[in-house]
DNA sequence: GGTTACACGTGACAC
DNA sequence: TGTGTCACGTGTAAC
């Protein structure tokens, strides 16, 4: 019978050792205080096993659950900066702001992504309006499957249109390409020139589809651009 | 005293409120079993009252960090993909993950930073052995101050040197600019090509290194590559 | 019923 | 000294 002075001294055993072989959990305990009662002794056995051995399972069960997040919690402490030894809602907060950085960071890249040439072959020609301080310039985009020589074309084409590039950012990706020029046109500019580039452009665009043989033949490349 | 009948009663209601107007925890309880002893009322509801007030003060400091561990918890849960009703050590699990595959990505995107301008100018001018396949290619590589008039002047060298582009790829980082250029010569190309091209990406250089008022007009851009 | 996950109070340990 | 963190066993609810 399980005697109140030397509960302690049990109880640190039971703790230090998880040897199960004294009637706890302390609702069992309690009924050690109550008057004994020899015919009842079988069946609380009884009892006493099926809640013993319950409670070894339930026992075992929550130390495996407590086991798998605390193994989870150390990969996340590898994972982080060398701080290896701080405290669990510490790591936790970090873990949370490293999330929110390289989330942000990732949508940063993504938020590029329009620029990324698109399924689809694209022509778009822009001009600003040269009313206001007299400087005309011009944005011409093409998205179209990529060829080795487009570059060459495309520069042959604008210098026939007497274009000169100020400026050009490309763009390739997964075989296609995106190319965003600016140009300043010529003093013998004329309103029509921009139908002149867009059906000029249009017409690389034919070349790029039609040659399918050369297709893809440039190493697919991913350029991507983060405003600081 | 209490009894060990009411104990259950009184537990649940002990863990269903909070309040800890009863002798737990369990060691106290244990004592209560103890033969009833006048003289040490007093001392003994003394130490109670300072084990108990410690275990409260206790109980709350653990609550309180078990709050902070779970709201940091569900902060992570937010983060993750909507599915927010995944137990702990999944959601834990999810993390690890996640910061893995950030991990990855950032550091794919690292590894191009070799491609990036560097803080110090640079030329580079290679050729291949056109005796192989017959087919003469150069590479120039360019790294220097951006201006916004860099690519035309770049263009217009290159045509008056009678190399036509190829291919170019265009990275810019912080007001600088590398420009790596496959080249292809004319039929008129002789061994002092490769010099003349050099010498002219030089002056290029000095153009822009010069140019101080002109430089970091244009918009600061990075151009990552990310090889597929 | 069995299993699983969770919150809780508690003893131990560190600083 | 106390103040904070941890692992543990346990009661409880959901499925």
């Amino acid at each position: 019978m399980l005697q109140p002075e030397n509960y302690n001294l049990d109880y640190y055993h039971y703790m230090a050792t998880g040897e199960y072989n004294l009637d706890f959990p302390v609702t069992k305990s309690y009924s050690t205080c109550s008057f004994y009662n020899p015919e009842e002794e079988e069946e609380e056995d009884e009892a006493n096993n099926i809640a013993v051995s319950k409670n070894i399972i339930h026992k075992e069960a929550e130390r495996r659950r407590r086991e798998r997040i605390n193994s989870h919690l150390n990969q996340l402490r590898t994972l982080l900066p060398a701080n290896s030894k701080i405290d669990k809602a510490s790591l936790l907060a970090k873990v949370v702001q490293r999330v929110r950085d390289l989330k942000e960071q990732t949508s940063k890249i993504m938020q590029c992504e329009t620029n990324f040439p698109s399924e689809n072959d694209e022509i778009t020609v822009l001009s600003n309006d040269s009313s206001a301080d007299g400087k005309l310039l011009i944005k011409a985009s093409i998205c179209c499957e990529d060829r080795f020589d487009l570059i060459p074309d495309l520069i042959q084409t604008l210098k026939s249109l007497r274009l000169s590039p100020m400026r050009a950012e490309m763009v390739t990706l997964g075989g296609r390409i995106r190319n965003v020029i600016i140009l300043a046109p010529d003093k013998d500019y004329t309103n029509k020139s921009l139908l002149f580039l867009r059906d000029a452009l249009m017409s690389i665009i034919q070349r790029s589809s039609s040659g399918n043989d050369q297709r893809g033949k440039r190493r697919r490349v991913l350029d991507q651009r983060i405003a600081n």
